[in-house]
DNA sequence: GTGTGCGATTAAACCGGTTTAAACACTCAG
DNA sequence: CTGAGTGTTTAAACCGGTTTAATCGCACAC
C-alpha cells in the first residue's frame, strides 16, 4: 500500500540491494557496477522516490539553503526596485540546484544580529547575502564569529574574509555628471544616501570628483534616506538655497521621482526649469513625466552572480575571487535638458 | 574541548539525565520532576544549547517554515509593492515563533506548478500562501494532491479546503467611484487588472456596479496588465477615444502614475483636464505631482494575518475560520479635481 | 593449492533530536 | 510481607538519509 512518501529503504528493496548502495546511485559515486547503477536509478524512478531534504540537511549537516536578511523598513522596502530583482537573480541560480532562499525581514529599530544569529543557529542557511553594506560593517566579525559563510554585496573598505561580489557606482555617476555639464549646468546639486552605506558614499564621491575634474564643486550636498519622503524634504532645502542648483543628482530613482513632484510644487517645470536625474531605472522611470534620466544597474544579474559566488565559496574549498560586475548605465530621458540662459 | 555546537546528549550528561529527559523538560512534557526540569533548564543554558532544527525537522516531520512562491516577472516584481510589505508582515509573525519564511520566484513563463512541487517534495515548509489568486485557480487542486497546507489570498471562488484571509476591494473602489461623482464626473473609465486574477476582478465589477448605481455606465474599460507600460498604453487608448473620459480609476498606482505620464505627455494636465485615481497607496503615491489619489490597502497586516491563519490551519486539528480584513481607504489627493465646465 | 589484490556490495554507525514502552523507586492498602 | 498503584526516569527505536569499515566473490600470480 501507499504508506506515505517512498524513503531509500523502499528503493532498496525494490531494487534488491543495500540502503548504501542507494545512496551511492543517487549521489555518483564510484564503486558500483554500472548495471546496478542503472537498476537502482530505474526503481527510484518507478517508485516516484525523491531524496528527504530533512534526512540529508541532518546527516551532512547541511542547509541546502541561502539566507538574505533585509534590514529595511517595511514601508520603504516597499518600494526598494532592488531587492525584488536581486531576489529573483538569486532564484534563477538556486532553483535548478535544489537550493532554497531562506528571507528574513528585520525592522531597523529591532535587533539586527538576532536576525543573523537565528539564521546561523538554527541551522537554517549555509551562507548569507549581506546586503546594504555600510562602513565598518558589524555583521562581517559577528559572521565570523558565527562562522557562517557569506559574500559582501560591494566591496567592505576593510579587510574581509567573505567574496565581494560588486557593481561599481562611480561610472555610472561620472557619465550622469558629464551628461548634466555637455547640457551646460554649473550649478549641480546631489542628494545623497545614508552616509553609512558604501553604496551611497560611492555616489556621493563621484559626483564631487566628477564634478572636481571639471573644475567645478557642487553646489550644495544633501543628505537624505533613500526614501520619497526624504527626497521631497531635500528637493525642498535645496530650491530655497540663495543660489539654487540648475540640475539635482539623486543618489536613486524613488528620491529622484518625488524631487520632480516637489519641484512642480514649487512652481518649476522639469527639466526647463531644473533639470533632474537618477539612480538605478526603476520601472517607473521610464514612464513619469518627464521620463527620468537615470542610470541602469541590473539587480538580476547581482543577485545571480552572488548567488553563484556564494555557492563556490560554500562549496568550494579554496578562497573565491572577488567578482565585478559590468557597470551601470546612463539611461538619458527627458528630465535633463539643455541649460536655458537667462 | 568545544567540539561545535553542544548536542542534547552534553546537555543530558551534564544534568546527569537521559537525553528524553533533556527533550521532555525543553518542550514541557508533564512526567518530569521539577527538580530535574530546573536543573536540565539549568545545563542547557550553561552550555547555549539550542536544540537542531534539522534534527528536529527530521523527527517530528515539520520544516518550521512556511513557503511563498511569486509567479511574477522579475521587472515587473521590481516595483510591486504589495510583495515586500506582504513579507515583513509574515515575518513579524514568524520570527518570535523560530519560524522561516522560504521564498520562491517563477517567472511566468516557467512551470508554476513546479515551484510548488519542489517546496512540497522537499519537504521545505509546511504550508504555502496562496497570493495573486486566479479564477479557478489549478493550484487548488495541486496542492491538495500535494498535500500541502495553504491559505489563500482572497476567496476563491469555488470552494476551497483552505482557510481564506480576504481583504475587500469593493468598498474601497466604490469610494473612489462615489468620489469621482461627487467632483461632477460623468465620464469615468478603468484601466483594469488582468482579468483572472480575482482581485483585478473584484475591482473591476465593483467600478461598474457602482456606476451602475448612479444610473452611469463606463465611458470605456480597458485591460490592462498591473504595469507601467500596460498603464501607459491604455492610457493613450483611452485619450484617443472620440469621447474620451474625463477622470480614470486605475486597478493599482503604477498604472495610474504611468497614465499621468501618459495625459501630460498627450498635453492634458492632471487634475484640471483629467482626473486620476489608482490604487495602493504605494510610497511615490504621495510625492508625485500631482499627488494620488488613491485607496490604502494594509499589506503587512495582510501578511500578518495570513501567517497566522496558516499556523493556525497547521498546527491546529480543526477547520480555520476565514478572515475578512478591514477594508482599504480611500485617500483624496490632488489628482482629482471637480469637472470643469467647458 | 594457497595467498594476494581488487572491484562490488553491505552492515552498521552516525547525524541530533522525539517518542514509546519498559524499568525503576517508592508509598500505601490488604 | 506482598502486591498494586503512582510518579519518575531511562533505554532503545525511529525519522531517512550518508559514510566508514568490513565482507564477499573472484581472478590472478606464485
Amino acid at each position: 500500500m501507499s504508506k506515505g512518501r517512498p524513503t531509500i529503504a523502499d528503493v532498496a528493496t525494490r531494487a534488491g540491494v543495500s540502503k548504501g548502495a542507494v545512496s551511492f546511485a543517487l549521489n555518483g559515486r564510484p564503486g558500483l557496477a554500472q548495471g546496478t547503477v542503472d537498476r537502482i536509478l530505474a526503481a527510484a524512478d518507478e517508485l516516484g522516490w525523491r531524496p528527504s531534504n530533512r534526512a540529508r540537511s541532518l546527516s551532512v549537516s547541511k542547509a541546502f539553503a541561502l539566507g538574505l536578511v533585509i534590514t529595511r523598513d517595511p514601508a520603504v522596502l516597499s518600494s526598494d526596485p532592488f531587492f525584488p530583482a536581486f531576489i529573483a537573480g538569486v532564484e534563477s541560480v538556486l532553483a535548478p540546484r535544489g537550493q532554497a532562499l531562506v528571507l528574513q525581514v528585520v525592522t531597523p529599530g529591532e535587533d539586527e544580529a538576532a536576525g543573523y544569529r537565528r539564521l546561523a543557529q538554527d541551522g537554517r542557511v549555509d551562507g548569507v547575502f549581506l546586503s546594504d553594506l555600510r562602513h565598518d560593517d558589524p555583521r562581517i566579525d559577528l559572521l565570523v564569529e558565527l562562522g557562517l559563510p557569506a559574500v559582501t554585496l560591494n566591496r567592505p573598505d576593510t579587510a574581509s574574509p567573505f567574496p565581494a561580489v560588486c557593481l561599481d557606482d562611480r561610472p555610472g555617476t561620472i557619465a550622469v555628471v558629464e551628461h548634466l555639464l555637455q547640457l551646460g549646468h554649473r550649478k549641480i546639486a546631489h542628494v545623497a544616501g545614508p552616509q553609512a552605506f558604501v553604496h551611497a558614499t560611492a555616489r556621493l564621491t563621484a559626483f564631487t570628483s566628477a564634478l572636481a575634474a571639471a573644475g567645478l564643486e557642487p553646489v550644495a550636498i544633501e543628505a537624505s534616506d533613500f526614501t520619497a519622503a526624504g527626497g521631497t524634504e531635500a528637493t525642498k532645502r535645496l530650491l530655497a538655497l540663495p543660489e539654487p542648483p540648475t540640475a539635482i543628482f539623486y543618489a536613486n530613482d524613488r528620491m529622484a521621482i518625488a524631487g520632480i513632484g516637489a519641484a512642480h510644487q514649487a512652481g518649476l517645470t522639469v527639466p526647463d526649469d531644473l533639470s533632474v536625474a537618477g539612480f538605478d531605472d526603476s520601472e517607473l522611470a521610464e514612464f513619469v513625466h518627464p521620463g527620468l534620466t537615470t542610470v541602469r544597474a541590473d539587480p538580476f544579474a547581482f543577485g545571480a552572480t552572488a548567488a553563484t559566488t556564494l555557492i563556490q565559496s560554500i562549496d568550494g574549498d579554496g578562497d573565491v575571487a572577488d567578482v565585478e560586475l559590468p557597470p551601470a548605465q546612463l539611461v538619458v530621458r527627458n528630465s535633463t535638458a539643455l541649460l536655458e540662459e537667462q
